[in-house]
DNA sequence: ACCACTATACTTACGACGTAAGAATCCGTG
DNA sequence: CACGGATTCTTACGTCGTAAGTATAGTGGT
Protein backbone atom coordinates (compact mmCIF):
# COMPACT_ATOMS: atom_id res chain seq x y z
CA UNK A 1 0.00 0.00 0.00
CA UNK A 2 2.54 2.58 1.17
CA UNK A 3 5.20 3.58 -1.67
CA UNK A 4 7.56 3.87 0.71
CA UNK A 5 10.82 3.32 -0.81
CA UNK A 6 14.27 2.44 0.98
CA UNK A 7 17.65 3.98 0.49
CA UNK A 8 18.71 3.09 -3.26
CA UNK A 9 15.66 2.04 -4.42
CA UNK A 10 14.99 2.99 -8.09
CA UNK A 11 12.03 6.08 -7.82
CA UNK A 12 12.13 6.38 -11.71
CA UNK A 13 13.57 9.58 -11.62
CA UNK A 14 14.16 11.08 -15.37
CA UNK A 15 14.98 14.48 -16.20
CA UNK A 16 11.26 14.70 -18.40
CA UNK A 17 9.80 13.46 -15.39
CA UNK A 18 11.13 15.83 -13.05
CA UNK A 19 10.57 18.52 -15.53
CA UNK A 20 7.57 17.48 -15.91
CA UNK A 21 6.58 17.41 -12.58
CA UNK A 22 7.86 21.26 -12.23
CA UNK A 23 5.85 22.51 -14.82
CA UNK A 24 2.56 21.03 -13.24
CA UNK A 25 3.86 22.19 -9.96
CA UNK A 26 4.47 26.19 -11.40
CA UNK A 27 1.13 25.93 -13.23
CA UNK A 28 -0.47 24.80 -10.06
CA UNK A 29 1.27 26.96 -7.31
CA UNK A 30 3.22 29.36 -8.90
CA UNK A 31 7.17 30.00 -9.19
CA UNK A 32 7.75 30.72 -5.55
CA UNK A 33 6.51 26.78 -4.49
CA UNK A 34 9.07 25.75 -7.57
CA UNK A 35 11.76 24.70 -4.22
CA UNK A 36 13.73 21.91 -4.90
CA UNK A 37 12.21 20.12 -1.67
CA UNK A 38 9.09 20.89 -3.00
CA UNK A 39 9.71 19.57 -6.25
CA UNK A 40 11.04 16.35 -4.82
CA UNK A 41 7.71 15.97 -2.72
CA UNK A 42 5.67 16.14 -5.85
CA UNK A 43 7.85 13.15 -6.76
CA UNK A 44 8.03 11.48 -3.44
CA UNK A 45 11.52 11.79 -3.69
CA UNK A 46 14.32 13.73 -1.02
CA UNK A 47 15.49 16.91 -2.67
CA UNK A 48 18.96 15.98 -3.18
CA UNK A 49 17.72 12.73 -5.35
CA UNK A 50 16.97 15.09 -8.42
CA UNK A 51 20.61 16.42 -8.32
CA UNK A 52 21.10 12.99 -10.32
CA UNK A 53 19.43 14.61 -13.15
CA UNK A 54 19.62 18.06 -13.18
CA UNK A 55 22.75 19.50 -12.68
CA UNK A 56 21.10 22.61 -10.39
CA UNK A 57 18.36 24.36 -9.99
CA UNK A 58 19.21 27.42 -12.59
CA UNK A 59 19.36 23.91 -15.13
CA UNK A 60 16.05 22.74 -13.86
CA UNK A 61 14.67 25.92 -14.75
CA UNK A 62 16.17 26.43 -18.42
CA UNK A 63 14.60 22.73 -18.62
CA UNK A 64 11.00 24.42 -18.23
CA UNK A 65 11.58 26.86 -20.93
CA UNK A 66 12.90 24.65 -23.37
CA UNK A 67 9.89 21.95 -22.95
CA UNK A 68 7.07 25.18 -23.74
CA UNK A 69 9.59 25.59 -26.74
CA UNK A 70 9.17 22.33 -27.81
CA UNK A 71 6.05 22.34 -28.15
CA UNK A 72 6.20 25.91 -30.26
CA UNK A 73 8.67 24.51 -32.90
CA UNK A 74 6.77 21.99 -34.97
CA UNK A 75 4.77 24.37 -36.70
CA UNK A 76 7.49 26.35 -38.18
CA UNK A 77 9.16 23.63 -39.37
CA UNK A 78 6.48 21.88 -41.96
CA UNK A 79 4.96 24.95 -43.21
CA UNK A 80 5.30 25.90 -47.25
CA UNK A 81 6.04 29.75 -47.29
CA UNK A 82 8.13 31.43 -44.31
CA UNK A 83 5.62 33.58 -43.55
CA UNK A 84 2.73 30.86 -43.12
CA UNK A 85 6.07 28.95 -40.96
CA UNK A 86 6.06 32.23 -38.58
CA UNK A 87 2.72 32.80 -38.44
CA UNK A 88 1.35 29.21 -37.21
CA UNK A 89 4.69 29.24 -35.10
CA UNK A 90 3.40 32.81 -33.34
CA UNK A 91 -0.08 31.37 -32.86
CA UNK A 92 1.28 28.44 -31.37
CA UNK A 93 3.75 29.99 -29.36
CA UNK A 94 1.35 32.04 -27.86
CA UNK A 95 -0.92 29.40 -27.56
CA UNK A 96 1.62 27.30 -25.52
CA UNK A 97 2.65 30.65 -22.93
CA UNK A 98 -0.73 31.77 -22.48
CA UNK A 99 -1.08 27.60 -21.35
CA UNK A 100 1.56 28.30 -18.51
CA UNK A 101 1.34 31.61 -17.25
CA UNK A 102 3.47 31.20 -13.90
CA UNK A 103 6.37 30.13 -16.23
CA UNK A 104 6.24 33.33 -18.53
CA UNK A 105 8.84 35.38 -16.19
CA UNK A 106 11.14 32.27 -16.97
CA UNK A 107 10.53 32.35 -20.22
CA UNK A 108 11.47 36.04 -20.84
CA UNK A 109 14.41 36.22 -17.73
CA UNK A 110 16.53 32.97 -19.05
CA UNK A 111 17.39 32.52 -22.82
CA UNK A 112 17.77 28.38 -21.76
CA UNK A 113 20.70 28.10 -24.10
CA UNK A 114 20.16 23.90 -23.37
CA UNK A 115 21.28 21.94 -26.53
CA UNK A 116 17.89 20.65 -27.15
CA UNK A 117 16.81 24.87 -27.47
CA UNK A 118 19.98 25.18 -30.18
CA UNK A 119 18.89 22.73 -32.43
CA UNK A 120 15.12 23.76 -32.57
CA UNK A 121 16.50 27.08 -33.65
CA UNK A 122 19.08 25.50 -36.21
CA UNK A 123 16.17 23.69 -37.57
CA UNK A 124 13.88 26.64 -37.94
CA UNK A 125 16.85 28.65 -40.05
CA UNK A 126 16.73 25.64 -42.31
CA UNK A 127 13.55 25.26 -43.07
CA UNK A 128 13.21 29.66 -43.46
CA UNK A 129 16.08 29.87 -45.37
CA UNK A 130 14.78 26.79 -47.57
CA UNK A 131 12.03 28.90 -48.96
CA UNK A 132 14.10 31.23 -50.13
CA UNK A 133 14.99 33.80 -47.26
CA UNK A 134 18.80 35.13 -46.86
CA UNK A 135 20.21 34.01 -43.49
CA UNK A 136 20.78 36.92 -41.63
CA UNK A 137 17.00 38.18 -42.30
CA UNK A 138 15.69 34.55 -41.29
CA UNK A 139 17.15 35.10 -38.01
CA UNK A 140 15.90 38.76 -37.54
CA UNK A 141 12.53 37.63 -38.06
CA UNK A 142 12.71 34.57 -35.99
CA UNK A 143 13.89 36.51 -32.58
CA UNK A 144 10.89 39.76 -33.98
CA UNK A 145 8.60 37.16 -33.79
CA UNK A 146 9.44 35.23 -30.62
CA UNK A 147 10.11 38.65 -29.34
CA UNK A 148 6.78 39.68 -30.24
CA UNK A 149 4.44 37.12 -28.80
CA UNK A 150 7.08 36.91 -25.37
CA UNK A 151 6.50 40.80 -25.05
CA UNK A 152 2.43 40.55 -25.88
CA UNK A 153 2.39 37.43 -23.58
CA UNK A 154 4.74 39.45 -20.79
CA UNK A 155 2.19 42.27 -21.17
CA UNK A 156 -1.15 40.04 -21.07
CA UNK A 157 -0.30 37.97 -17.75
CA UNK A 158 1.45 40.87 -16.05
CA UNK A 159 0.40 40.57 -12.59
CA UNK A 160 -0.35 36.76 -12.89
CA UNK A 161 2.46 34.96 -11.68
CA UNK A 162 2.83 34.51 -7.89
CA UNK A 163 0.98 37.61 -6.41
CA UNK A 164 -1.92 35.84 -5.64
CA UNK A 165 -0.17 32.91 -6.76
CA UNK A 166 -2.75 29.97 -7.49
CA UNK A 167 -5.70 30.67 -9.03
CA UNK A 168 -4.58 33.75 -10.79
CA UNK A 169 -6.59 35.04 -13.93
CA UNK A 170 -5.00 36.09 -17.02
CA UNK A 171 -6.08 39.70 -17.23
CA UNK A 172 -4.25 42.80 -18.05
CA UNK A 173 -5.07 45.39 -14.88
CA UNK A 174 -6.38 44.14 -11.51
CA UNK A 175 -9.27 46.66 -11.72
CA UNK A 176 -7.74 50.16 -10.92
CA UNK A 177 -9.52 52.31 -8.14
CA UNK A 178 -11.90 54.04 -10.56
CA UNK A 179 -12.10 57.50 -9.38
CA UNK A 180 -7.80 57.71 -9.99
CA UNK A 181 -7.92 56.62 -13.15
CA UNK A 182 -11.02 56.21 -14.81
CA UNK A 183 -10.27 56.50 -18.17
CA UNK A 184 -7.86 53.39 -17.25
CA UNK A 185 -10.66 51.93 -15.79
CA UNK A 186 -13.57 52.12 -18.45
CA UNK A 187 -10.94 50.78 -21.06
CA UNK A 188 -9.78 47.63 -19.25
CA UNK A 189 -13.64 47.29 -18.87
CA UNK A 190 -14.38 47.54 -22.62
CA UNK A 191 -10.85 45.27 -23.69
CA UNK A 192 -12.13 42.51 -21.24
CA UNK A 193 -15.46 41.98 -22.73
CA UNK A 194 -14.48 41.22 -25.95
CA UNK A 195 -12.16 38.09 -27.10
CA UNK A 196 -9.39 36.93 -25.49
CA UNK A 197 -6.72 37.74 -28.22
CA UNK A 198 -8.59 40.67 -31.17
CA UNK A 199 -5.16 42.54 -31.91
CA UNK A 200 -2.60 39.85 -31.91
CA UNK A 201 -3.35 38.20 -34.78
CA UNK A 202 -3.76 41.60 -36.57
CA UNK A 203 -0.43 42.78 -35.25
CA UNK A 204 1.42 39.58 -36.31
CA UNK A 205 0.03 40.23 -39.75
CA UNK A 206 1.59 43.88 -39.80
CA UNK A 207 4.84 42.65 -38.82
CA UNK A 208 4.64 39.61 -41.38
CA UNK A 209 3.55 42.48 -43.93
CA UNK A 210 6.36 44.73 -42.92
CA UNK A 211 9.14 42.20 -43.21
CA UNK A 212 7.86 41.40 -46.66
CA UNK A 213 7.65 44.96 -48.16
CA UNK A 214 11.24 45.76 -46.87
CA UNK B 1 35.61 60.38 10.79
CA UNK B 2 33.56 56.61 11.46
CA UNK B 3 30.15 56.56 9.70
CA UNK B 4 28.92 54.60 12.76
CA UNK B 5 25.55 55.25 14.11
CA UNK B 6 23.94 53.97 17.29
CA UNK B 7 20.25 53.32 17.44
CA UNK B 8 17.57 55.24 16.67
CA UNK B 9 19.49 57.92 14.88
CA UNK B 10 18.36 58.96 11.35
CA UNK B 11 20.54 57.03 8.93
CA UNK B 12 18.49 59.47 5.73
CA UNK B 13 16.39 56.76 4.46
CA UNK B 14 13.95 57.14 2.05
CA UNK B 15 11.91 54.99 -0.80
CA UNK B 16 13.99 56.83 -2.96
CA UNK B 17 17.42 56.08 -1.75
CA UNK B 18 16.68 52.70 -1.44
CA UNK B 19 15.18 52.02 -4.89
CA UNK B 20 18.42 54.00 -5.77
CA UNK B 21 20.49 51.82 -4.28
CA UNK B 22 18.72 49.00 -5.17
CA UNK B 23 18.68 49.44 -8.87
CA UNK B 24 22.72 50.52 -8.55
CA UNK B 25 23.29 47.50 -7.21
CA UNK B 26 20.97 45.41 -9.19
CA UNK B 27 22.75 47.09 -12.35
CA UNK B 28 26.40 46.25 -10.84
CA UNK B 29 26.00 43.00 -9.99
CA UNK B 30 22.76 41.14 -11.29
CA UNK B 31 19.74 40.65 -9.72
CA UNK B 32 20.48 37.72 -7.69
CA UNK B 33 22.40 40.28 -5.16
CA UNK B 34 19.50 42.31 -4.61
CA UNK B 35 18.84 40.62 -0.88
CA UNK B 36 18.03 42.85 1.79
CA UNK B 37 21.14 42.78 3.50
CA UNK B 38 22.79 43.30 0.70
CA UNK B 39 20.54 46.74 -0.04
CA UNK B 40 21.01 47.80 3.20
CA UNK B 41 24.73 47.19 3.34
CA UNK B 42 24.84 48.93 0.67
CA UNK B 43 23.32 52.03 2.45
CA UNK B 44 24.90 51.36 5.70
CA UNK B 45 22.09 49.74 7.70
CA UNK B 46 20.80 46.57 8.34
CA UNK B 47 18.50 45.19 6.58
CA UNK B 48 15.20 45.20 8.83
CA UNK B 49 15.60 49.05 8.80
CA UNK B 50 14.63 48.85 5.10
CA UNK B 51 10.74 47.56 5.93
CA UNK B 52 10.40 50.87 7.80
CA UNK B 53 9.62 52.20 3.96
CA UNK B 54 8.93 49.37 2.06
CA UNK B 55 6.21 46.85 2.69
CA UNK B 56 8.66 43.89 2.00
CA UNK B 57 11.00 42.51 -1.15
CA UNK B 58 8.11 42.33 -3.74
CA UNK B 59 7.16 45.86 -3.01
CA UNK B 60 10.73 46.82 -3.61
CA UNK B 61 10.74 45.41 -7.05
CA UNK B 62 7.86 46.93 -7.90
CA UNK B 63 9.51 50.00 -7.02
CA UNK B 64 12.15 49.19 -9.52
CA UNK B 65 10.42 48.59 -11.89
CA UNK B 66 8.14 51.73 -11.64
CA UNK B 67 11.45 53.58 -11.60
CA UNK B 68 11.92 52.41 -15.12
CA UNK B 69 8.73 53.24 -16.54
CA UNK B 70 8.73 56.57 -14.96
CA UNK B 71 11.84 57.12 -16.95
CA UNK B 72 10.06 56.45 -20.45
CA UNK B 73 6.82 57.94 -19.77
CA UNK B 74 7.43 61.58 -20.36
CA UNK B 75 8.00 61.72 -24.33
CA UNK B 76 4.74 59.76 -24.76
CA UNK B 77 2.96 62.91 -22.59
CA UNK B 78 4.65 65.48 -24.96
CA UNK B 79 3.86 64.64 -28.68
CA UNK B 80 1.55 65.52 -31.21
CA UNK B 81 0.24 62.88 -32.83
CA UNK B 82 -0.44 59.38 -31.66
CA UNK B 83 2.06 57.75 -33.87
CA UNK B 84 4.90 60.32 -32.93
CA UNK B 85 3.84 59.76 -29.03
CA UNK B 86 3.99 55.78 -29.52
CA UNK B 87 6.93 56.10 -31.28
CA UNK B 88 8.64 57.99 -29.04
CA UNK B 89 7.82 56.24 -26.00
CA UNK B 90 8.81 52.69 -28.02
CA UNK B 91 12.40 54.02 -28.58
CA UNK B 92 12.58 55.50 -24.97
CA UNK B 93 11.60 52.93 -23.14
CA UNK B 94 14.14 50.37 -25.62
CA UNK B 95 16.97 52.78 -24.18
CA UNK B 96 15.41 53.21 -20.72
CA UNK B 97 15.00 49.26 -20.64
CA UNK B 98 18.83 48.39 -22.24
CA UNK B 99 20.67 51.08 -19.56
CA UNK B 100 18.92 47.89 -17.18
CA UNK B 101 19.26 44.77 -18.45
CA UNK B 102 19.24 43.01 -15.48
CA UNK B 103 16.66 44.19 -13.86
CA UNK B 104 14.70 43.20 -17.10
CA UNK B 105 13.28 39.99 -16.16
CA UNK B 106 11.57 41.77 -13.30
CA UNK B 107 9.91 44.40 -16.00
CA UNK B 108 8.55 41.28 -17.55
CA UNK B 109 7.56 39.09 -14.57
CA UNK B 110 5.73 41.40 -12.82
CA UNK B 111 3.31 44.67 -13.36
CA UNK B 112 4.20 47.03 -11.15
CA UNK B 113 0.40 47.90 -10.24
CA UNK B 114 2.08 50.40 -8.36
CA UNK B 115 -0.13 53.84 -7.98
CA UNK B 116 2.74 55.82 -9.42
CA UNK B 117 2.22 53.57 -12.61
CA UNK B 118 -1.44 53.36 -12.85
CA UNK B 119 -1.47 57.05 -13.18
CA UNK B 120 1.08 56.98 -15.74
CA UNK B 121 -0.89 54.61 -17.90
CA UNK B 122 -3.77 57.45 -17.22
CA UNK B 123 -2.01 60.18 -18.75
CA UNK B 124 -0.63 58.27 -21.47
CA UNK B 125 -5.15 57.52 -22.27
CA UNK B 126 -5.67 61.16 -22.05
CA UNK B 127 -3.18 62.21 -24.60
CA UNK B 128 -3.62 59.50 -27.06
CA UNK B 129 -7.31 59.91 -27.12
CA UNK B 130 -6.73 63.85 -27.73
CA UNK B 131 -4.95 63.56 -30.49
CA UNK B 132 -8.27 61.64 -31.85
CA UNK B 133 -8.10 57.66 -30.93
CA UNK B 134 -11.28 55.51 -29.41
CA UNK B 135 -10.25 54.43 -25.81
CA UNK B 136 -10.43 50.92 -26.15
CA UNK B 137 -7.82 51.35 -28.99
CA UNK B 138 -5.54 53.39 -27.16
CA UNK B 139 -4.91 50.74 -24.69
CA UNK B 140 -4.22 48.10 -27.11
CA UNK B 141 -2.11 50.31 -28.80
CA UNK B 142 -0.83 50.70 -25.71
CA UNK B 143 -0.54 47.49 -25.21
CA UNK B 144 0.90 46.28 -27.70
CA UNK B 145 4.28 49.08 -27.77
CA UNK B 146 5.22 47.87 -24.74
CA UNK B 147 4.72 44.51 -24.88
CA UNK B 148 6.98 44.81 -28.47
CA UNK B 149 9.65 46.55 -26.56
CA UNK B 150 9.41 44.32 -23.48
CA UNK B 151 9.51 41.31 -25.54
CA UNK B 152 12.22 42.50 -27.83
CA UNK B 153 14.41 43.71 -25.14
CA UNK B 154 13.64 40.33 -23.43
CA UNK B 155 15.23 38.57 -26.69
CA UNK B 156 18.25 40.91 -26.86
CA UNK B 157 19.76 40.51 -23.37
CA UNK B 158 18.48 36.97 -23.15
CA UNK B 159 21.42 35.36 -20.70
CA UNK B 160 22.53 38.39 -19.13
CA UNK B 161 21.34 39.20 -16.16
CA UNK B 162 22.60 36.44 -13.57
CA UNK B 163 24.26 33.17 -15.55
CA UNK B 164 27.58 35.32 -15.55
CA UNK B 165 26.22 38.24 -12.83
CA UNK B 166 29.05 40.89 -13.33
CA UNK B 167 29.68 42.38 -16.81
CA UNK B 168 27.37 40.69 -19.03
CA UNK B 169 27.52 41.60 -22.49
CA UNK B 170 24.27 42.16 -24.24
CA UNK B 171 23.94 39.95 -27.08
CA UNK B 172 21.30 37.06 -28.02
CA UNK B 173 23.43 33.68 -28.58
CA UNK B 174 26.22 33.20 -26.55
CA UNK B 175 28.75 31.69 -29.42
CA UNK B 176 27.04 28.69 -30.12
CA UNK B 177 28.83 25.40 -31.40
CA UNK B 178 29.99 25.47 -34.26
CA UNK B 179 29.49 22.12 -35.35
CA UNK B 180 26.03 21.37 -33.78
CA UNK B 181 24.57 24.07 -35.43
CA UNK B 182 26.39 25.93 -38.08
CA UNK B 183 23.59 27.92 -39.58
CA UNK B 184 23.05 29.65 -36.04
CA UNK B 185 26.59 30.62 -35.66
CA UNK B 186 26.67 32.17 -38.76
CA UNK B 187 23.53 34.03 -38.81
CA UNK B 188 24.53 34.82 -35.13
CA UNK B 189 27.78 36.17 -35.90
CA UNK B 190 26.50 38.14 -39.06
CA UNK B 191 23.98 40.04 -36.77
CA UNK B 192 26.21 41.08 -33.91
CA UNK B 193 29.13 42.86 -36.65
CA UNK B 194 25.58 44.89 -37.68
CA UNK B 195 24.92 47.97 -35.30
CA UNK B 196 22.87 47.31 -32.36
CA UNK B 197 19.17 47.17 -33.14
CA UNK B 198 18.78 48.04 -37.40
CA UNK B 199 15.36 46.07 -36.41
CA UNK B 200 13.46 47.05 -33.85
CA UNK B 201 12.99 50.44 -35.74
CA UNK B 202 11.41 49.14 -38.84
CA UNK B 203 9.19 46.49 -36.59
CA UNK B 204 7.87 49.32 -34.78
CA UNK B 205 7.13 51.60 -37.88
CA UNK B 206 5.47 48.37 -39.38
CA UNK B 207 3.55 47.77 -36.44
CA UNK B 208 2.64 51.64 -35.97
CA UNK B 209 1.70 51.49 -39.91
CA UNK B 210 -0.30 48.15 -39.18
CA UNK B 211 -2.51 50.25 -36.41
CA UNK B 212 -2.81 52.90 -39.09
CA UNK B 213 -4.30 50.93 -41.82
CA UNK B 214 -6.43 48.76 -39.69
C1' DA C 1 14.93 71.54 32.12
C1' DC C 2 12.09 67.71 32.02
C1' DC C 3 9.08 64.28 30.19
C1' DA C 4 6.04 61.50 27.32
C1' DC C 5 5.53 60.28 22.49
C1' DT C 6 6.70 59.07 17.97
C1' DA C 7 9.84 57.80 14.36
C1' DT C 8 13.61 55.26 13.26
C1' DA C 9 17.13 51.84 13.52
C1' DC C 10 18.97 47.63 15.57
C1' DT C 11 18.85 42.66 17.58
C1' DT C 12 17.35 38.26 17.81
C1' DA C 13 15.04 34.39 16.04
C1' DC C 14 12.53 31.17 12.91
C1' DG C 15 11.57 28.49 9.05
C1' DA C 16 12.74 27.70 4.18
C1' DC C 17 15.97 27.78 0.63
C1' DG C 18 20.09 25.71 -2.63
C1' DT C 19 23.43 22.44 -2.39
C1' DA C 20 28.21 20.15 -0.79
C1' DA C 21 29.71 15.80 1.35
C1' DG C 22 29.11 11.37 2.56
C1' DA C 23 26.51 7.16 4.11
C1' DA C 24 23.21 3.62 2.85
C1' DT C 25 20.87 0.75 -0.19
C1' DC C 26 19.61 -1.61 -4.54
C1' DC C 27 20.71 -3.98 -8.85
C1' DG C 28 23.12 -5.88 -12.86
C1' DT C 29 27.20 -8.31 -14.01
C1' DG C 30 30.99 -11.43 -13.04
C1' DC D 1 27.56 -15.08 -4.23
C1' DA D 2 30.49 -11.02 -4.47
C1' DC D 3 31.17 -6.63 -5.86
C1' DG D 4 30.94 -2.16 -8.12
C1' DG D 5 28.39 1.45 -10.04
C1' DA D 6 23.97 3.83 -9.82
C1' DT D 7 20.62 5.89 -7.15
C1' DT D 8 18.65 7.67 -3.11
C1' DC D 9 18.73 9.51 1.59
C1' DT D 10 20.88 12.06 5.71
C1' DT D 11 23.21 15.63 7.65
C1' DA D 12 25.02 20.11 7.59
C1' DC D 13 26.18 24.97 6.29
C1' DG D 14 25.40 29.48 4.92
C1' DT D 15 21.89 32.70 3.19
C1' DC D 16 17.42 34.23 2.50
C1' DG D 17 12.79 37.09 3.89
C1' DT D 18 10.75 38.80 7.72
C1' DA D 19 7.95 38.62 12.51
C1' DA D 20 8.65 40.30 17.13
C1' DG D 21 10.74 42.90 20.37
C1' DT D 22 14.19 46.49 22.04
C1' DA D 23 16.83 50.59 22.19
C1' DT D 24 18.02 55.21 20.76
C1' DA D 25 17.21 60.00 18.79
C1' DG D 26 14.44 63.77 17.97
C1' DT D 27 10.12 66.71 19.22
C1' DG D 28 6.55 69.33 21.34
C1' DG D 29 4.31 70.53 25.57
C1' DT D 30 4.77 72.02 30.20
Amino acid sequence: MSPKRTRGQNAGLTRQAILQAALALADREGLKALSMRRIGQELGVEAMSLYQHVAGKDALLDGLVEQLFTQAAPPLAKAASWQEGLRAYGHTLLRVLLAHPNVIPLVVGRPAITPQNLHLMEDALHMLRATGLPLERALDMLYAVTGFVVGHVAILTAGGSDRHAPGNRLRAIPDPDLRETPLLAEATRARRSSGPDPRFGFALEAMLRGFETE
